[in-house]
Formats: C-alpha cells, sequence, structure tokens
DNA sequence: GAGATCACG
DNA sequence: ACGTACGTGATCTCT
C-alpha cells in the first residue's frame, strides 16, 4: 500500500524561518524565532500533505571528501549567525521529544539522507515529498518524488510545489537536467564555482541543446555564445568538479527510517514542557488543538481556550429545516450571529453560521435557499457579525436583493480602524490576536499560486471546517473588538460611517461604468501609430534597435553611446526619470521623442489594452472599491484603479471620452471638493489669517504668494501664483526647504525663506503642524477630527531619515485622513439620501475628493441640489466647504 | 519579487 | 551632517 512520506531538510527550513520572523526570545532571553518558524511551517506543511510518515534530516559534518571539496570554496560562505546556531540544537532536542527519530549521518549532509530515502521510497511508489529551501534538490523530483519551497510573504508563509512539469515550466530542462545545469551556472549561494559568464539562461540553453555537460564540453566549440563556448573549454574541469559538488548521493548506507505519524505524535509531555520553556504560547493552542483524544488535566485551561478540532466525518451539511431553525431562534431571542459565507466568481458556495455554542454549514442547493438566508440578513432583528461584509453585499445587490441590513458589524473594517497600517485583514489574525489560537488560513486550504484551488475543488469537508472555524472566531472576538474600539473612541467612525459605506461601495461596484470599447480601440489604434512612429525615431537617432521601456538599456544608450549628462542615480544605475530626461531637453532631440514615447506607451498599455479586459458583458467595468487598505483611511480602487485615470495632460484625458453613462436617459454630473485639504488646514489650525482668507473667498494660492511674497494681491504673476501653490501643497505633505526646492527650482536657502515667511504669516499653521508632531510623538499615532488612528512607529526611529519621515506623515495624516472621513460621510449622506427618496440616479465612482453620479435627466435639478446640500453639509467647519459641479455626456465633458 | 516609472488625488 | 515631499495601483524589466 503505497505511502504518503513527507521528509524535512532540518537546517534548511530552520533558516527560512529563522530569516522570515524578527529575533524574538522567551522571558529568559532564549532565542526562538528559528523554533517557532519551524514549527509554523511544519505543522502548516504537514496539515495539508497529512504525510503517513516523516523524516527530519540534520547535516552531521565530517571530513569526506565532498566535505572537503566544500570546504576548499567555503571562502565567501558566510556562517550561520550565532542566534541562529544557538536554536539547532534546541529545535533538535524538541524534535526528539516530540517523538520524531532525527535522520543524521555522520559524513553527509541533510540533502544526501533525503536523497536516500526519498529514492527508496519512490522507488517502492511511494509519495514523497521534500521540504526544503534548497532548489538544488530539484535534481531529486520525479514521478513521486515532489519538492516543497515556503515561500515567506508578508503576513504568511506559502509553499511553492515542484512536480516535474513545474521544473521543465521554470528551467526549461528536467530534474537531471537541472543538475547538469548547475554545474554550468555554480551557485554562489553552496560554492559551487560554475562557468564564468555562464548564468541561468545560458545554462538551460546548452543543457536543452546537449542534454549534459559531457556532452556539452565535447560540443564546446559550437556554442553561442562563443564566449560562453571558449569559458566552458577553458574551465571544463572546473565544470566537472561543480557537478561532483552539486550531485547529491542517494546510496547512503543506513540512512535512518521515517517516523510513522500516529496521534501521538506532537503530545508528549516532555514536547509540551518544552514549548512552554520556550513560550512558544502559539504552538502550544496549536498542538492542544489538534489533540485527538482527552486532554490530559493540567492542559485543560489552555484546552478550553483552543477551537476544538473539528473532525472532518462529524460536521454534515446542515439542513434546510436545522437552518431555518437556527435563524428563527436567533430571531426571537435576538441573539448575536456570526456570518461566514464562502463566495467565489460570485457565487455563494456555502456559509457557516454560528450562534454561541451553536454552529452549522449549510451550501445552497436552489434559488430558495439563497432567498432564505438573504431575507435573514436583510431583517433587523438578529445582530449579525461578518468579516469583509462588502462583498456580500455585493452578492445581494448584484441579485437585486436587498442589502444586509443592521445591526450588523464588519469586523474587518473593525480590525483596520484599530490598526490601519497592515494592508491586509485576516480571520487567522483576529484569532492570533485576540484568543491567542492558531486557526488555518485560507491559503493553508486552498494553496496558492498556480495550485490554489477554488473553493469548489476544495471538497466539502475543507470548506466546512474552514468556514465553521472562522464564523466561530468571530463570533468570540466581536464584543472584545468593539470594547477597543470605544476605548479608542473610534466607535462612531466605525458605526456612522465606515459600516454604512460597504453598502454604498457595493453598490458603486454592482452598477459599475459604461465603458466604450470602440472609443478605447479608436484611441488605442492612434497611439500604437504613434508609438510605432517614436519608436523607429529613437532607434534612428540613438544608431541601434533597443528596449526603450527597459531603463537599464535607455541608460546605457543616453549617457554612455550618446554621451549625454548623466543627472540623478538610482540604487541600480542611471535614473531616466521624465523629471531628470525634462532637465536634458535641447541637450540632444531623442530626449523629447523619449519622453512622449513614454507617455503615450504608458496610455496605451495601462489604459487603453489594460481596460480592455475589465469591460463585462454589460458594457460596464464594475471595479473594486477597497476600504481596509490605505493608511490614512482614503479608499482605493483595483481591477481595475479608477482613480488615476488620466486628466492632467489632454492626450490621456481623452480616455475619459470612453467613459459614458448606461443610457441615454441618463448623463454625467461631476461634484468635487474645493481645496478640501487646506480649508480643513485652516480648520484645524485655527489660523485666523488663513480662516479669512476663505471666509472672504480669496483666491488662496494668490493671496500666499502674495503675502509671502510681500506683494499686492492684484500684482501676484502667474509664475507667483504657482509657485505659492507649491508652497501650500507642501505644507500638507510636511515640507522640507530640500524638497521645495527641487520642486521649485530654487535654490535650498531661496525654499527655506520661503517656508519662514509662509510661518510667519500663518503662525497658527505652524502651530498646528508642531502640534501635531508632538502628540503622535507622545501617543505613538496620528489621529482625524473624527479619531481615526495611524499608529506612527517611525517617530521612535533613531535612523534620521526615517523619523524625519514618521514627522511628515504625523502632519500629514490628520489632514488627508479628516478629508478621507468628510467624503466618506458625504457619500452616505447623498447615497442614503438618493436610495430613501427613490432616485434612479446613482453614485458610481469616488475619486478621493469628487463623486461622479450618473444622472437620471428628470433628476439633474434634485441631485444637484442633493449634492450640494449633503457635499458642503458633511461637515461643519470654521470655513466653508465648497463644491464645484459639472455636467456632460461623458466623463470628459463633466471635469 | 523588487525596483523604476508614471497615472491620479 | 544626516536625506526629503503625503497617499495609492498598474505595467514593465530584470534578477
Amino acid at each position: 500500500m503505497s505511502q504518503k512520506i513527507l521528509l524535512v531538510d532540518g537546517h534548511s527550513i530552520a533558516n527560512r524561518a529563522f530569516y522570515g520572523l524578527p529575533l524574538l526570545t522567551n522571558t529568559q532571553g532564549v532565542h526562538t524565532n528559528a523554533l517557532l518558524g519551524f514549527f509554523n511551517i511544519l505543522f502548516r506543511t504537514m496539515d495539508e500533505v497529512k504525510p503517513d510518515a516523516v523524516g527530519i534530516a540534520f547535516d552531521l559534518p565530517a571530513p569526506t571528501f565532498r566535505h572537503q571539496m566544500y570546504e576548499a570554496y567555503k571562502g565567501n560562505r558566510e556562517g550561520f549567525p550565532d542566534e541562529l546556531k544557538e536554536q539547532i540544537p534546541l529545535l533538535q532536542e524538541l524534535l526528539e521529544k516530540a517523538g520524531i527519530r532525527l535522520l543524521t549521518k555522520e559524513g553527509y549532509e541533510a540533502d544526501d539522507i533525503l536523497g536516500t530515502i526519498g529514492k527508496q521510497h519512490s522507488a517502492r511508489e511511494d509519495e514523497v515529498m521534500i521540504l526544503s529551501g534548497d532548489r538544488d534538490l530539484l535534481q531529486l523530483v520525479d514521478e513521486h518524488l515532489t519538492l516543497l519551497i515556503p515561500k515567506t510573504k508578508k503576513g504568511g508563509t506559502e509553499t511553492e510545489i515542484y512536480h516535474i512539469p513545474e521544473v521543465t515550466e521554470k528551467y526549461g530542462v528536467g530534474p537531471e537536467g537541472y543538475l547538469q545545469m548547475k554545474a554550468l551556472m555554480g551557485d554562489s549561494s553552496d560554492n559551487i564555482p560554475g562557468v564564468p559568464s555562464i548564468g541561468e539562461k545560458t545554462a538551460s540553453k546548452i543543457i536543452l541543446a546537449y542534454g549534459s555537460l559531457e556532452e556539452a564540453i565535447r560540443h564546446a566549440a559550437e556554442i553561442k555564445p562563443a564566449k560562453a563556448g571558449a569559458n566552458l573549454q577553458e574551465y571544463q574541469d572546473q565544470a566537472r568538479l561543480s557537478l561532483k559538488l552539486a550531485t547529491i548521493c542517494t546510496d547512503v548506507p543506513d540512512p535512518g527510517q521515517v517516523t510513522p505519524v500516529t496521534p501521538a505524535l506532537f503530545q508528549q509531555k516532555e514536547f509540551i514542557d518544552g514549548l512552554r520553556t520556550y513560550e512558544l504560547k502559539s504552538l502550544l493552542s496549536r498542538v492542544n488543538a489538534r489533540k485527538p483524544s482527552e486532554p490530559a488535566e493540567e492542559q485543560m485551561s489552555l484546552m478550553e481556550a483552543a477551537a476544538p478540532a473539528l473532525p472532518a466525518d462529524e460536521v454534515k451539511a446542515a439542513t434546510r429545516a436545522q437552518l431555518t431553525g437556527l435563524m428563527a431562534k436567533a430571531g426571537q431571542e435576538k441573539k448575536m450571529m456570526a456570518v461566514f459565507p464562502l463566495l467565489e466568481e460570485g457565487r455563494l458556495v456555502g456559509f457557516a453560521l454560528c450562534c454561541g455554542e451553536e454552529r452549522m454549514y449549510f451550501e445552497p442547493a436552489e434559488e430558495e435557499d439563497i432567498s432564505i438566508f438573504a431575507d435573514f440578513l436583510a431583517g433587523s432583528g438578529v445582530p449579525k457579525v461578518f468579516f469583509d461584509l462588502k462583498p456580500i453585499q455585493r452578492f445581494l445587490l448584484d441579485r437585486q436583493l436587498a442589502p444586509v441590513a443592521e445591526p450588523m458589524d464588519d469586523l474587518m473594517l473593525a480590525a483596520y480602524l484599530l490598526n490601519a497600517s497592515k494592508g491586509s485583514y485576516t480571520v487567522d489574525e483576529l484569532a492570533v490576536h485576540y484568543l491567542e489560537e492558531y486557526i488555518p488560513t485560507e491559503s493553508d486550504v486552498l494553496g496558492t499560486g498556480a495550485r490554489k484551488k477554488t473553493w469548489s475543488e476544495a471538497g466539502f469537508d475543507q470548506r466546512a471546517a474552514y468556514a465553521l472555524t472562522c464564523a466561530r472566531v468571530l463570533y468570540r472576538c466581536r464584543d472584545r473588538m468593539i470594547e477597543d474600539l470605544r476605548e479608542k473612541e473610534a466607535e462612531e467612525l466605525y458605526q456612522e460611517i465606515e459600516l454604512p459605506l460597504t453598502e454604498v461601495l457595493a453598490s458603486m461596484e454592482s452598477f459599475g461604468i459604461r465603458c466604450d470599447a470602440q472609443v478605447l480601440e479608436e484611441i488605442g489604434s492612434f497611439l500604437r501609430k504613434e508609438i510605432a512612429r517614436l519608436r523607429q525615431d529613437i532607434y534612428d537617432m540613438a544608431g541601434e534597435k533597443f528596449n526603450i521601456n527597459s531603463t537599464k538599456q535607455l541608460g546605457v544608450i543616453l549617457f554612455e553611446r550618446l554621451g549625454l549628462p548623466a543627472g540623478k542615480k538610482t540604487k541600480s544605475g542611471y535614473s531616466t526619470s521624465a523629471e531628470v530626461l525634462e532637465g536634458m531637453i535641447g541637450y540632444h532631440p531623442i530626449i523629447g521623442a523619449i519622453l512622449q514615447y513614454r507617455q503615450l506607451s504608458k496610455l496605451e498599455s495601462t489604459y487603453v489594452e489594460g481596460l480592455k479586459p475589465f469591460i463585462g458583458e454589460d458594457g460596464h467595468i464594475h471595479p473594486s472599491f477597497q476600504q481596509a487598505v490605505t493608511a490614512t483611511g482614503r479608499l482605493s480602487c483595483t481591477d481595475p484603479n479608477l482613480q488615476n485615470i488620466p486628466i492632467r495632460e489632454d492626450m490621456g484625458r481623452q480616455l475619459r471620452r470612453a467613459f459614458l453613462p448606461s443610457s441615454e436617459d441618463y448623463f454625467f454630473m461631476d461634484a468635487d471638493y474645493s481645496q478640501i485639504e487646506l480649508r480643513l488646514l485652516a480648520d484645524m489650525s485655527a489660523d485666523q489669517n488663513l480662516i479669512d482668507a476663505y471666509q472672504r473667498g480669496d483666491d488662496i494660492h494668490r493671496l500666499t504668494a502674495s503675502q509671502v511674497l510681500h506683494i499686492p494681491y492684484e500684482e501676484v504673476s502667474s509664475a507667483q501664483r504657482s509657485s505659492a501653490k507649491a508652497v501650500n501643497f507642501g505644507i500638507v505633505y510636511g515640507i522640507s526647504a530640500f524638497s521645495l526646492a527641487g520642486d521649485l527650482g530654487i535654490s535650498n536657502q531661496e525654499a527655506a525663506d520661503y517656508i519662514n515667511h509662509y510661518f510667519l504669516r500663518f503662525p497658527g499653521v505652524k502651530r498646528f503642524l508642531d502640534q501635531c508632531v508632538a502628540d503622535a510623538k507622545a501617543k505613538g499615532y496620528g489621529e482625524t477630527k473624527y479619531h481615526r488612528r495611524r499608529q506612527i512607529e517611525e517617530l521612535r526611529a533613531k535612523n534620521f531619515a526615517q523619523r524625519s519621515f514618521g514627522e511628515r506623515v504625523a502632519k500629514n495624516m490628520p489632514i488627508q485622513g479628516t478629508a478621507a472621513d468628510i467624503i466618506k460621510i458625504a457619500m452616505n449622506r447623498v447615497y442614503y439620501r438618493m436610495k430613501a427618496e427613490g432616485l434612479k440616479s446613482r453614485m458610481i465612482v469616488q475619486v478621493h475628493d469628487e463623486l461622479l453620479i450618473e444622472v437620471y435627466r428628470p433628476e439633474e435639478k434634485k441631485v444637484e441640489q442633493i449634492l450640494k446640500e449633503e457635499m458642503t453639509g458633511a461637515a461643519s467647519l470654521l470655513v466653508p466647504l465648497v463644491i464645484e459641479v459639472h455636467t456632460g455626456e461623458n466623463w470628459y465633458d463633466a471635469k
């Protein structure tokens, strides 16, 4: 009977684990990050693979031939850092306590042992998986043996899986070929010298052509590029040595035995005591959660805190009767219900409900099932707890069903408000943070990358277990999170702004915006013609063809071949940014052509070709508005991003002609706040000079120029006005003389004078910005008028640049964030008023300080009135909030 | 996957 | 003396 065998490269995984986590210690000062990371990776993999036996191998060096060779080339190899070295024996000890026999053999490295045992089992047609961070082991892959490489990514680990096809796909050659390639290209991290000037690509080509190193050496003379062939000839002995060094031994005598996986593994008292010693809490609760039998008495408290394992055979789909029963009961008793749906491609695969002790998982089979669920969600009696509510609202609105009604909670939004600087939020992180529990992540269940499964492919047991676990976590976290929000004075922000906004965004996404593919195509064909012309001109002027998109190649052409003066540099070479190139106009006609080429190809690739695939069968683009991404509280927009459609240059602006109302009965009305951030600066700083200016209705940039430069208001030139505008922007961004100087093309001294004069004239602004920094330093976070917080760790940095960054953020976040709060309030007011008044007009896009409305013609006056009232009335400031309204038959005309 | 560039507010 | 604007997302190249 064929078995699943998991083999682990101990040193390699410990190494990955070590670098994947910050340096943690227990209270005794023992470093533990590699221990924690190792077991996380091991447990995760065991959950996914469910092996029948495991083997974990470690190097046990001894002076053997191969080792001596290895030593000889070891010159550039750094040893493990001490903090990691110390943890290896602790790890080995823990593994042995857990019941695992370690695989070591004097004089052999771990990969030799893994190779030998792996090939033995593979020959018996067992299914072998080797877990290692080392690509060298790719040479072992065969029909029954796969290599798993854990990747540490932001927020978790993912696993790359290599069967034979993946090896071929990635390297062009199979596992044996990969070994031969290694001999040619070498590997600096493994101190395999290889052949000079042969890298991965050339090596792959050579092996593809000749099959092996020896064959390649025989044909060295005919190898292209000639340099590679000549070097192979010259360094053939070094190549042969490299082959020897790279080859993993598969005939280690008595390599040891794998350990069968039994329920007792990882349950030994000694092992659990060990975890306690190193204070690896999350592992402890995980081990307890996996515990199959009765818990030992001393583990009771931990056991109670941990989610009970969900034996797959006990989870059955709930019947419709059970479902309606639980919903009815919750309705009568007004009991809180956590709801965790599994959605994919607009389909509801299933959902879990958790109402205290009672939990169930249900999969709708008919329309009737969905309508029962939708009725429950739209009902107002039961407090419903979600994580990421917007897709559910979208699901309902797409089907013309009523959206989820209050009372409700979205713990993803709560998590975002509690810590806005994370970018992504998951249920498993809530479990760790609030319950100190480890639950599987979505990628644990579905995998990642090319092998990522859909929920339907994952199988019933997986779906049910995952959804039920998540629902239970939500149920238990809810009260504590709401309490945390209250403590931070953010409950109103959450209840009155973010939560209602979810339906608004779902509605905007569901309607989408019509986009005419023909208009796009016309612009595209014009652009392609122009791009081809420019490309040819550039090649002619450069005297050769090259990839203009490659900054590296472009740098060589401009600064070496044409000998133009190089301006700024980047980390990796010359800068060729528009800013640098613009400074070089006049030196050579190629510069202008390149700038034009850049501009047009950006439009073509990002906005013509980039948008096309998003136009759906309904002729609309349905973007995704992200509510829990930015650190300041703004929305972001993806798939596609409709918040950066060109407008500043007329050529790009033409693209907006492709965005149209959905029928002739509608036109566009676009309303944007006039200088909302500067008005907020006036309000929040209470600077009398700035307030007076806005109350008089002055042109604020003209006024700034007049006051800073000491010239009469009427005599300000347009150049002076635009300098003042740059100063005003700079103030909001946390200005420095250096950057203002760069922006205006003046000296540092002149820029510093501007800033000093500005602050003399607007002393309240100066006081306010300094206060922002002082408050943020004292509290560790910046805050908006509506108590949105952003943690600013950089303020405590020792590094000057980082700390300065923190200070700029402390000045900017309260302003940008409050503007974001206000437009969110406005969106809610406009949307819910249009809804309440039964209008056919609808909000379709938000661009930070701007709302685009598709207006039903008969409703023009009504909508304009609503926009004016609700947007200007969204906040009451010391200065007026002003909006500008434009209308048109497409987005171009409406701006 | 990171870095460079550039589109928007 | 230190290194510089704040916030996003998409595309392309190259390691």
